[in-house]
RNA sequence: GGAGGGGUGGCCGAGUGGUUUAAGGCGGCGGUCUUGAAAACCGUUGAGCGAAAGUUCCGUAGGUUCGAAUCCUAUCCCCUCCGCCA
């Protein structure tokens, strides 16, 4: 959520920001629905005093044994119009926070300015991109040849956009989660969670899921649930309407947790594989950070995301996303984009943003500053540290061999009981 | 699912229609005293909106009333017992 007196301070500054991201938000509508609400509160606070220091009077009347019969009958219109203005105020209030919950989060300066992904901006890449001396296979291919992948299956079981991983498959994400889960907490600094993968609409709109996005989301329509899409809806609702010290901040936070999609729009998308499904396992990074601080931790979040990969060995590129690009509630955003020899190109692994305080305030996310004085709001920051289900597929493509069998990097073979290559 | 009890400030807790403008305690902060500290004593101590006056907030949302923490309705959460259950 946008701060009402930013926009209304800036109305310029966050037009022309907007713009840059083809956000519709119609500001100046707003900015007179503000003007509007403001008289009305002004008018009802005034009726509300009169009536408060008159019904002291009746009290005191009563006390004393005095008739109070005409004040009572005068008061009685007081209270009929404070009701009647209450109301008119109810209503205003409510489609202002309305269209505030839908207006985008605007920004930071340091994003660049594009229309679409084309205008991302590169910021690094790790590693050659590598030569295959044979035709590289796509995963799915390679999961069902060794049997490890099973989407015929996984359909009869549930649809399509599901996954069975069998035997060394389904040890190789579990591998995967805790490799992650092990380097983030012991060399990171991250403390690790597990959350409710269910939760209510409240955490929803907390982290800018809803109102906007409810089509994105399973829900559980007999007691109203919702599946999450990600763990940062969890982990970053674990503050809400909470006040925290500033010696508590930052904190660190890693949770693995299934993630569930919908993936409306998306027909016809990634229909082969694993690259695309409506369950996914993901380890998430959150930071709930002091606001100088927040993008001098986005760099950090990125690089302890980027280690998993480097740890891996695997190829990628880091991009920064442009303001067309960007996500509802996100600032910035830095894309860790994996190669993946099958379809000749990098695809997005991991997404690292700072929101700055734009969920903090929808979810009342606070900090006391040691040097007194009213709470702040905190930036709070996630990324995946990684998409798990990607990182699979990434291993599977990258290491395989001429025979179809895949390698299993150095550093996860203490994971997987020694195991050296699938076959 | 059935029966009961309960949600009040950072925490505990009083408050069943009108000086509650939320008592009291704990904790926090400041001070007195002290070489320093503890103890004791004194003071202070929530959030939102507003330039201010002021106003709102007692789980949440409605309602009754001139007036609601207090009465009514709905709803959420927590606790106890019973049933079911990994």
């Amino acid at each position: 959520m946008v701060d009402i007196n930013y926009i209304r301070e800036n109305r310029e500054y966050i037009l022309n920001k907007y713009a840059q991201r083809g956000a519709k938000a119609d500001i100046d509508a707003f900015l007179r629905l503000d003007d509007k609400r403001r008289q009305l509160l002004q008018k009802t606070e005034q009726l509300r005093y009169e009536k408060n220091t008159a019904s002291q009077n009746v009290a005191a009347m009563k006390r004393k044994g005095d008739p109070a019969e005409q004040e009572i009958v005068r008061l009685k219109d007081v209270s009929q119009s404070i009701k009647k203005l209450e109301k008119e105020l109810r209503q205003t209030q409510q489609e202002i926070s309305d269209q505030l919950l839908g207006f985008p989060n605007i920004p930071h300066d340091s994003v660049p300015a594009g229309v679409s992904e084309a205008d991302n901006a590169l910021v690094r890449s790790y590693k050659e991109i590598p030569h295959f001396d044979f035709e590289p296979k796509p995963h799915h291919e390679l999961g069902q040849v060794l049997g490890i992948l099973d989407f015929e299956r996984a359909g009869k079981i549930s649809g399509s956009r599901f996954c069975l991983y069998m035997g060394a498959g389904a040890l190789l994400e579990r591998a995967l989660i805790n490799f992650m889960l092990n380097t983030h907490t012991t060399k990171h600094g991250y403390t690790e969670v597990l959350t409710p993968y269910m939760v209510n609409a409240d955490s929803m709109r907390g982290t800018g899921q809803l109102p906007k996005f409810e089509e994105d989301l399973f829900k559980i329509e007999s007691d109203g649930y919702y599946l999450i899409p990600t763990a940062e809806v969890p982990v970053t609702n674990i503050y809400r309407n909470e006040i925290l010290a500033e010696a508590d901040l930052p904190i660190y936070y890693v949770c693995y947790s299934a993630c569930f999609r919908r993936e409306a729009g998306s027909y016809g998308q990634d229909t082969q594989g694993i690259i695309r499904q409506h369950q996914f396992n993901k380890v998430e990074l959150v930071k709930f950070s002091a606001p100088e601080a927040s993008y001098n931790e986005l760099e950090k979040l990125l690089s302890n995301a980027e280690q998993i990969l480097k740890l891996l060995d695997l190829p990628y590129r880091v991009v920064s996303l442009c303001t067309g690009d960007l996500g509802f509630s996100a600032a910035k955003t830095y894309d860790i984009e994996v190669w993946l020899p099958s379809q000749n190109k990098y695809r997005e692994i991991s997404s690292c943003s700072n929101f700055e305080d734009f969920q903090a305030r929808r979810a009342k996310i606070r900090y006391r500053p040691k040097a007194g004085g009213k709470p702040v709001f905190v930036h709070t920051l996630n990324g995946s540290g990684l998409a798990v289900g990607r990182t699979v597929v990434a291993i599977m493509e990258n290491y395989q061999q001429p025979d179809g069998s895949i390698v299993i990097p150095d550093i996860l073979r203490a994971y997987m009981g020694g195991m050296e290559k699938i076959v």
